[in-house]
RNA sequence: UCCGGAAUGGCUCAGCGGUAGAGCGGGUGGCUGUUAACCACUAAGUCGGGGGUUCGAAUCCCUCUUCCGGAGCCA
């Protein structure tokens, strides 16, 4: 017999149909057995009824144990007490494998147990949600960037520099050539493509070897970097806000049960699909010191800061225009104050924090090159990116986004850590 | 790296100087509609390691280990 999905079963009522999967939970009341099974794409309340079955059938839904492996038949119903529901009136049993004592019980884990059995702790209900919006936020970036003429260039993850020079990076033995990297960013990388393609993007792990210790810090993490060429400063702020904007639409629209499962909430996540702020970084001081903040001109933001920042908007707050000193060395300086640069971050609202980094980069030879002495690059690793410069420079802007904050946002949960099949943090590498 | 906190049955925790407890999970049995089902019975612990104080330590002190939360760095 054909397998039907879960997620399909109301096309199929009355039907005789088999469903493959594993058991969610299980129930007994005497002649009565109510296995939740789980495919995939849904669970489904399956019921067993003593005196429709054979003796045998009956006793071995009986005896199913947690995450037990099985085919299911039986006809497909309505659920007899919730609307909108739908149950499996069982006929048949076939156990493929009968799971021993499951480790993850049905009552509230630690933070430590859960991350060491991940492998099976992927399998619940509100994971299992999470990682289904992560496909989501990962196809939306896609198909932003497919539609908007940007072609997908692909950085190397192996690197014989630092590419901004500023966190500390995995090194390995690289054969007879010395030390290698574990890229951080294919931020550098990705600007040598848009002399061939026009706009490009990648999408990648990457690696800081910082020894963070925070909810919204993973060393091995997802990050889409896209660059395009003739974009400066406002139009590469308006792309970023187009994608994240496109990204929230899509969540809302194919990820609503999801978003119940996490309890998610929907009015605040659908209250940020609105123009987002702009403010210098001048103002955000200016603002937060207003509310109370002890931060001063010229500092980068602290966690609290970004909170303060977003608790009164709905929306993402970017912040553009930063002082030099506190950002990295390809930023185009901004033509109206030399001691700024045309970066920008965007904040995302509800206490999540940055998920974006952007900046127009410098186009001039001579400007990067002083920069980068200033600040005792190795020039002679950067040649190549010095080349860039002097072949055919272009005005060119870009950004990269932290697939992980943006999923950790929106899912609405706390903690980076479960964004991600297999989160790697520094005290964390098992399984 | 710095500052806090925690470690007690398989899991989550209570107990905080006087004979080791609960819920879940496990086992056995009961129940025709259950929703982390319920009810009864049952097995299961060198109280993270080491040292000290005390008549007596899971409990107080020191130390080590592991983990958690936060800061800095950033996506």
């Amino acid at each position: 017999m054909k397998q039907v999905f879960v997620k399909d079963i109301a096309q199929h009522l009355g039907e005789e149909i088999c469903l493959k999967g594993w058991v969610r939970n299980i129930r007994h009341s005497g002649k009565l057995v109510f296995i939740i099974l789980r495919d995939g794409t849904g669970e489904i309340q399956s019921v067993a009824f003593k005196p429709d079955l054979e003796e045998e059938t009956f006793e071995r839904a009986k005896r199913l144990t947690l995450e037990s492996s099985l085919i299911l038949t039986g006809i497909a119903k309505p659920h007899q007490k919730l609307e909108n529901q739908f149950e499996l009136a069982i006929s048949g049993v076939d156990v493929f494998q009968l799971a021993e004592e499951y480790p993850i019980g049905k009552k509230e884990h630690g933070p430590d147990f859960l991350l060491s059995n991940r492998h099976l702790w992927i399998r619940s209900s509100k994971q299992w949600a999470i990682l289904r919006i992560r496909h989501t936020v990962y196809y939306a970036i896609c198909e932003y960037l497919n539609n908007n003429s940007f072609f997908r260039f692909d950085s190397p993850i192996l690197t014989p520099n630092a590419c901004e020079g500023t966190t500390t990076l995995f090194d390995l033995e690289y054969f007879d050539e010395g030390k290698a990297y574990l890229s951080q960013s294919g931020q550098l990388y990705l600007e040598t493509g848009i002399m061939s393609l026009g706009r490009v993007y990648d999408f990648g792990p990457v690696f800081r070897a910082e020894r963070s210790k925070t909810r919204k810090h993973l060393t091995e993490f997802w990050m889409m970097d896209a660059e395009a060429a003739w974009v400066e400063h406002d139009e590469n702020m308006q792309i970023q806000e187009e994608l994240i904007r496109l990204v929230i639409r899509t969540v809302l629209d194919k990820c609503d049960s999801e978003l119940d499962i996490l309890e998610r909430d929907k009015v605040a996540l659908r209250a940020a699909d609105a123009p987002f702020k702009r403010m210098t970084h001048y103002e955000t001081i200016e603002y937060l010191r207003a509310k109370g903040s002890e931060i001063t001109h010229g500092s980068d933001l602290g966690a609290q800061d970004e909170a303060m920042l977003t608790e009164d908007s709905p929306v993402p707050v970017f912040i553009e225009r930063w002082p030099k000193e506190i950002k990295a060395f390809y930023m185009k300086r901004d033509p109206l104050d030399p001691n700024l640069v045309l970066g920008n971050d965007l904040i995302a609202p509800e206490g999540f924090g940055e998920i974006i980094g952007g900046s127009q980069r410098e186009d001039d030879h001579d400007l990067l090159l002083a920069r980068m002495e200033a600040e005792k690059m190795p020039i002679a690793d950067y040649q190549w990116f010095l080349d860039l410069r002097k072949y055919g420079s272009v005005p060119h802007s870009g950004f990269g986004i932290g697939l992980e904050r943006l999923v950790t946002w929106m899912s609405g949960i706390h903690h980076i850590r479960e964004t991600i099949p297999f989160p790697r943090m520094i005290y964390r590498i098992y399984p």
